[in-house]
DNA sequence: GTATATAACTTAATCGATTAAACAAACGAC
DNA sequence: GTCGTTTGTTTAATCGATTAAGTTATATAC
C-alpha cells in the first residue's frame, strides 16, 4: 500500500513549514496571516497530492474524535435499526460519525461495548442500557462522559434520557382493550427489572384496576434468550383452559411478532376470539390478516433530542435532562 | 471531565520509564525480561488507577485502528441491519469495531462516507457500493485500500466480492413460476445500472424465452426515491387493461413490500388472480394472507466470508477473491 | 581478574497534526 | 536613525503509546 500522503510531505515539497499547511487547511489563512500566494501553492499542492488528513492524528492531539458511540440491544432488529439511521443522519449533520454496537440486553457485552468504545475516545454516548449494567452508567457519569440514555433509564442515577412514556403507553393501550369490551386481558412483557418494562407492566395493571379487573390481571413473562418458544408456549397457556383471555398486550415489538406468529399458528380468530395490542410498528402489522393496532413510539423525535442532547454535553453542558415523550395508540382492526 | 490516566502517569507514580509499562500491558513481560517484582507493581498501579489505554495514540502510532468501515444502502433496511449485526459480530471476535455509513444509493453520500472513513483511518472497508461509484472504487483499489464489495460489485474491476448468484435467483423463480402454469409474468425492478439488478433481469429474461414466453416479457423499473408509490403505480399498470399480467416477481425486499402493500391495496387474489414470488425475505412475507415465497439469500455465509476475505487483505494477502452464493427458492402460497 | 553474557531498565525517536511562542523582514512614524 | 507595528514564517512542544537502541549492574566463564 503507498504511503499517505502527510502534512510534512507537502510543507516539504513546497520548501515551508507544516504550520502554514494546517492554518491554510484549517481555514485559519486569515488570522495567521499566511501570504496570498502561499495559501495558492498549498492549496494546489494538496489538491494535486491527494492529500487526505489524518484524523487520528488530528484526534489525539485535540483530544476529542468526533465520533459518538451508539449502543442498542440488537441493530438487526428494525426498531433500533431505524433509531441506528436517524442517529447517523443526525450525527453526520454535525461532522459526527458513529460507531454502533449491540449489546443483546446482555450486561457482558455492554461493558465490552462500553470500554472499546471509551479506549476508541468517542465523545459521547447514546445507550440503550440492558438489565444490571447501572454500576457502568455510574461510573460514565462519575467521570463526566456525555451520555444520554434511550427508551430506559436508571431512576435513581442522575443521567440524561430520553424515553417514551411508557405508564401511559400501556395504560391507553388497556383502556382501550377494555372499551371496546374486553376483560380478560392478558399481557406478555420481559421479564425485566429495567423500568421501562415494569412501567409498561404497571400501565396495565392500573389501568385493569381502574376498572374493577384486576381479578382478570395475567401477565406472562419471557426471558430474551428464547423469545419466540417462550412467547408461543405462554401465549398456547393463556389461550386455552377456563380461564382463557380474550385480548392480549404485547410489550414490545419482537415479542409482538412472536406473538402473532403463535396466533397465526394456533388459528385464534382477531379480534373476535382475541383483541391484539402491539407495541412499536412493523410491516408485518399490516400484514397480518386482522391489521394490528399498536403502540406507536415518535422515535425520530425521540432520537433527534438524544442527538442534541448528547451534542450538549459534548460543548460543554453540565444540565441534566430528562425527556418523556407521549405515546401514540394506532387503531385498527385487531382490537374490536 | 476528570483527566484521564495515561501511561506515563502509571510509569510516573511508580517511578520508573514508560516503556516497562507499555511492555507489561502489552503481554511482553517474558521477551523484555521485565522483573518479576515489577510487573506486579505495574499489574496492581494498572488496576488501582483505573487505567484505560488510549487507543487512538496506540493507533497513531501503529498505524492501524482495528476499525473496519463498513457502507450499506440503509441500515434501517432490515436485510443490511442483519449484515450489519453479522459484521459487528465477527468483527468483535477478532478485537475489531465496526463503523457504519448508509449510502441511499447515493454516489455522493457513499463518496463522502469513504472518505470520512478513510480520514479515520479504518484498516478495512466492506462496501455494498451505489450506482456511478465505480471510480470511488477504483480510487480504493489503486491505493491498496482492503475492501470487499458485496451484493454488488463493478464487472470490469478486479475486486473481492461476495455476491448471490443474481441470474440464478431470477432464473429459479421465473422457472418455477412458468412451472405452475402462470405465463404473463411481470417484474418489478430498480431502475439500476448496477450488475446485481441487471442480473436479476437477466434471469428473468432468459426464463421467459427459454420457456418461449418472452412475448410476455414485462419490466417495470421505479426510482429508489419513491419507491412505494412508484411501485403501487406500476403494480396498478400491470395488473389491469388487456394485457395483465398473472404472475409478479419483485427484485428485492423492499420492493416485495411496496408491492404486497399495492396488492393489498388493490384486493388482489394471490395466488389465483395474481402469483408472487418475493426477494430476501422478511416477516411481513410470513403474515401475507398467502404466504409469499420468495429468494432467500443465504446472508450469514454471505457476510461471514467478507469478513474473512477482508481480514486475509487487511494481514496482507493480495489475492483477489470472488465468490458467489447460490440462492434458495423457499416455496410457499403465493406462487400456485 | 578480565571478558562476555544476561537481566532489568531507561532513553528518545516516532506516528501526524496542532498551535503557542519565537523570530525576521518590511514598513511607517517622528 | 531609532523604535514600534504589521506581516509572514519557522520552531518546537504536545497529544499518548510503541519500540529500537542504549545503559547499567550483576552473573558466569575461563
Amino acid at each position: 500500500m503507498a504511503k499517505r500522503v502527510s502534512l510534512k510531505d507537502i510543507a516539504d515539497k513546497l520548501g515551508i513549514s507544516t504550520a502554514l499547511v494546517s492554518y491554510v487547511l484549517n481555514g485559519q489563512e486569515k488570522e495567521k496571516r499566511v501570504g496570498a500566494e502561499v495559501v495558492l501553492r498549498i492549496k494546489k499542492a494538496v489538491e494535486e497530492m491527494n492529500y487526505i488528513p489524518n484524523q487520528i492524528a488530528r484526534s489525539l492531539r485535540k483530544g476529542t474524535t468526533n465520533t459518538i458511540g451508539l449502543i442498542v440491544a440488537d441493530i438487526a432488529n428494525p426498531f433500533f435499526g431505524t433509531m441506528a439511521r436517524i442517529v447517523e443522519n443526525e450525527a453526520n449533520r454535525c461532522g459526527y460519525t458513529v460507531v454502533i454496537g449491540s449489546s443483546d440486553e446482555d450486561c457482558k457485552k455492554s461493558s465490552m461495548l462500553i470500554n472499546n468504545f471509551l479506549n476508541r475516545q468517542v465523545d459521547g454516548l447514546i445507550i440503550v442500557p440492558s438489565e444490571g449494567c447501572e454500576n457502568q452508567v455510574k461510573s460514565l457519569i462519575k467521570r463526566g462522559i456525555p451520555l444520554v440514555l434511550f427508551d430506559r433509564y436508571t431512576p435513581d442515577l442522575s443521567s440524561n434520557h430520553v424515553v417514551l412514556d411508557n405508564y401511559l403507553a400501556s395504560f391507553d393501550a388497556i383502556s382501550h382493550l377494555i372499551q371496546q369490551g374486553y376483560k380478560r386481558i392478558g399481557m406478555i412483557a420481559y421479564r425485566s427489572g429495567l423500568i421501562h418494562m415494569k412501567e409498561r407492566v404497571r400501565g396495565y395493571v392500573e389501568a385493569m384496576k381502574d376498572h374493577k379487573l384486576e381479578k382478570y390481571i395475567l401477565i406472562k413473562e419471557v426471558k430474551h434468550e428464547n423469545v419466540k418458544i417462550e412467547t408461543e408456549q405462554a401465549l398456547q397457556e393463556i389461550t386455552h383452559g377456563e380461564k382463557k383471555i380474550d385480548a392480549i398486550f404485547f410489550a414490545t415489538n419482537t415479542l409482538s411478532i412472536s406473538g402473532l406468529y403463535g396466533i397465526q399458528k394456533m388459528g385464534l380468530k382477531v379480534p373476535d376470539e382475541l383483541g391484539v395490542i402491539g407495541f412499536d410498528g412493523a410491516e408485518a402489522f399490516d400484514f397480518f390478516y386482522s391489521p394490528l393496532s399498536y403502540i406507536r413510539q415518535p422515535i425520530d423525535e425521540m432520537v433527534k433530542e438524544s442527538v442534541k442532547i448528547l451534542f450538549d454535553q459534548i460543548k460543554g453542558s453540565i444540565k441534566i435532562t430528562h425527556v418523556k415523550l407521549a405515546p401514540q395508540l394506532i387503531k385498527r382492526q385487531s382490537c374490536g
